[in-house]
DNA sequence: AATATTCCCGACTATTAAAGTCGGGAAGAA
DNA sequence: TTCTTCCCGACTTTAATAGTCGGGAATATT
């Protein structure tokens, strides 16, 4: 219950994994997929669709690979999960806002619940960047300095 | 995305029903159905469940129905949403906490800043009582005053 | 030019959780 | 004893997520 779609998670552990590679020239998918336990195939339709957002971009052939477009400190959670949730209906992203998914139309005594909920997550996500996480895998010492 | 599933919806839903006629006896679920249209044989699945939470108690006969067993001003969200998922697995409750949920088990980047999620979503569970959702449906003048 | 490597693209299938239903049984009151 | 209401287990449906697949298009190497 409310734990983010895999789908959002794989695409958060890619990003990081390029940001960690910043650099460095492109980054294969097959070596995000290994580094990061991502079925290969899944990952290629998800980091093909992060190119629309401008995070990251592409170059094909034998040099090719993933990178991301601007330095790490410049991309937080919160820009990736918003444009994971672009094309969601409203009433996907919170509760009580339409008809569809609140019998009062967003007027009932829920909604200031669910809007404050979501602001506080995205809070959270936006003061998230890929610098801090590297930072905190260095500082917990998970990093496996290579 | 990150939408609570509609059966949390719809139980907080009934207990705020319920909460709005404390002291008033029974309410049928066909009321609580019709009031906050819920499908009836659901929220005849969903109201059994929550007795064991200690929340709701029921009495069955012509006089039958459901009430809360304490006064609105100590009953939560929280709690509501906290019995809700008490048989899920960690995984399923909060992101890269378990093998199954995070390759590194926990010990990535990432796990800090779901717990952060977690902990700031719950705070706003917790301090919104049911006395607080009927307070704030009649300031904004949605009860319909019966 | 030929080949190898990599991303690209659309469509497809599989799996799972959530959502909702149903028939009949038990308690309680009139 | 009848009516009303909750109770219980099993069942079906639906929809979203997750994941796969075959082949095509760049790009670089030889």
């Amino acid at each position: 219950m409310l734990v983010p779609p895999k789908k959002n998670q794989y695409a958060l552990r890619a990003i990081f994994e390029l940001a960690k590679h910043m650099d460095q020239g492109p980054v294969k998918i097959s070596e995000i997929a290994t580094a990061q336990s991502i079925p290969l195939r899944f990952l290629e339709v998800i980091l093909n669709q992060l190119k629309a957002s401008g995070i990251v971009d592409s170059k094909r052939g034998f040099y090719g690979g993933y990178f991301l477009v601007k330095p790490p400190n410049q991309v937080s959670v919160g820009d990736v999960m918003r444009f994971l949730s672009r094309d969601l209906s409203p009433s996907d992203c919170i509760a009580c806002v339409s008809k569809t998914s609140c019998p009062f139309d967003g007027q009932c005594a829920f909604s200031s619940m669910w809007i404050r909920v979501k602001q506080a997550t995205f809070n959270i996500y936006d003061e998230t960047s890929f610098q801090d996480l590297i930072d905190r895998e260095q500082d917990a010492g998970w990093s496996s300095q290579q």
